[in-house]
DNA sequence: TATGAATGAGACTTCATTCAT
DNA sequence: TATGAATGAAGTCTCATTCAT
């Protein structure tokens, strides 16, 4: 067997370790970001921890702050995915019915890696490149925008961007402050979709 | 009878000193906390703002978590008297009215401040003594558990306590959403009490 | 009953409340030592240990090292007096007898506060006014000398000062390295009695 | 076959400026130590004095205890090399003999650095790491022990770790005062060769 | 004389970032 | 491109000492 052909797959696989390293270091940050804290974090852990040397870490990232905001762009991309897969099955049904399936999709969300989502909410500065990525739930005021765009004959007159921003704000806070600050068993988590959804359906019919 | 011991005025000299030394730090935090954030407030500058030494700042606060601490407590308990001043004038009021209200004050809380509450909110790390500041908004689901307590009659029959914690983070969360991150003219706060009162009444209701 | 006459006592008064006021600093400062070691003991904190203000404490003492100079000088003058008493003792014994007690009391005197002990000898530096109370053993040489000077018949011809400091440290030495980096029972007591004895009888006769 | 990888030479070169690093660092402490004493040997002087920066001391030394115990260390070495090399030399000649020059070593030794040596007696606090340096002249121990051992026959009938333990403790005791309290001219090192070889020979047999 | 608040030099240490190899 | 030794500004904190009251 002759060596496989050099320039095309060797690109590859270049541009496959930088890959493998990109990750390895967002990888890296977060979970010292979980095991230790925003304030541990600091490059030369991050890097050590990714198995990186310092200087190809500042290769890939221009700083510690862009490492934490990946880290916080892949977080809120999972927690997306979440949202917008329930929205999609949802997507028909009537409001009563979508509400509640809603306010449970945001608690799920919400477990999907409550420390780093803690840690990401508590203690990581909101400053500089970071404050940007505070755009946080703008996506879910998008997606719930859509919905309720589609259901606007179930709803009183109202402004949709509004409407939306009240609910999506409001149902992030109760789950958020729910699962971070209460210890949320199940009974606690039935009894506060019910108010979620009540919340909710009541406001906007 | 001799004069009286010098002590006591002596010691009052004293303590009006010390009191004034602590008042100076905990205001020149404040005052450094709006300027240049979170970061750039380290003891040396605080101390130097104070016009007081390094050695004296840290005679009355451990550190600078303690001082950040103080001076959350300080804005606690200024957005507190604005919204329970509010609490007790509506106090008989019946809940559409309240409800008003009570959206109004907490715009207007969170305009007290609302630098140095950005601030806080988004580049302190809630850790260490900063995490129980974190008890934040509890003196909130006190006063206003209270008033529901009161207003029992006019309620669907609910929990009281989650009802609370509905109302008061849901609300929280739109005011300081909206202030925070919207400029807010008058058209939408006069808006946003609107659809905040509606939130309310309808789910106790 | 009259109050009594004023002058007289009244200065005896102060000069008992002066005396005391050192004796609690130079005592506080010991029991700091022993309790945490030569860097803990700050000047504050041997002041608050002592209840007396800073202030007082710099009225009796030029700095933090006079203070632990008085400490060793206090401790010097109670091995002295075990040293010294026993001396008196076998001063009219012939030399093997006398220097069995000797070493015997080497021993008893490393015995009379070894924690201090040790904390004055490994963790004081030997430096400024300390240096001086370095002439540690110097009343030892003296009094041992005139043990020798008495006994000189008992001796092979010898300069009797280097005898006494050949002695003297050996002895020191011996008793010290034992007391404060073995644990000495009484039967490695009794060994090292039985060695010292014989080293120093051995080298004098 | 394509000239070598550059790794291992790369990583020599680096390993030499790491080991200059240290090296530099604990030669400046040395320096320093002798030059100014421990107190003034904070870790910016040190690192200022090799030529580093603090960053790169705190990469090779976790602090200043850690230096000055690498000090010791090598001081230690230095010592050791003196007497082991006199032990080696006289390791076949009689008690008298060898003893005589052991003393004369003794002596030889403690004038190797003897500011360093002093500094380090005075000085250091024996605390943290420190005090385990405090092991001392362990190696010394078992050295002269092992000389005794092949030399029993000379010998009383005796313990030989206690021999060793009185005979090193006393005339290492002997020459440390000698040659760092009293200015040691050559008469008199002579008169101290001659009594310590004494108290030795004598004591052992 | 006593008090103790205030001082401030200076010690220790960390960490984001650079750059020679 | 990777490496990791080196940098040094900057932050945290302590403590001997002073001095107004």
């Amino acid at each position: 067997m002759a060596s496989r052909p050099p320039t095309n797959p060797r690109k590859l696989a270049s541009q496959d370790r930088s890959r493998a390293t990109v990750d390895a270091l967002v990888e890296a940050t977060a979970r010292i970001l979980v095991k230790d804290g925003f304030d541990k974090a600091s490059t030369n852990r991050i890097a050590e921890a990714a198995g990186v040397s310092v200087g190809s870490l500042y290769q890939y990232f221009p700083g510690k702050e862009a490492l934490v905001a990946a880290v916080m762009e892949r977080h809120q991309r999972d927690l997306t995915a979440v949202v917008s897969t329930v929205l999609a099955e949802v997507g028909d049904l009537p409001l009563a019915a979508a509400a509640r399936r809603l306010v449970a999709a945001a608690i799920a969300a919400h477990r999907v890696d409550p420390t780093l989502h803690r840690v990401l909410a508590e203690q990581t500065p909101r400053t500089g490149a970071l404050a940007d990525a505070e755009a946080f739930n703008s996506s879910f005021y998008d997606l719930f925008r859509d919905y309720l765009e589609r259901h606007r004959q179930e709803l009183r007159s109202v402004d949709l961007d509004l409407a939306a921003f009240v609910c999506v704000t409001s149902i992030e806070a109760l789950t958020h402050t729910a699962v971070i600050h209460r210890a949320l068993d199940d009974a606690a988590a039935e009894a506060l979709v019910e108010e979620g959804t009540r919340l909710m359906v009541r406001y906007l019919s």
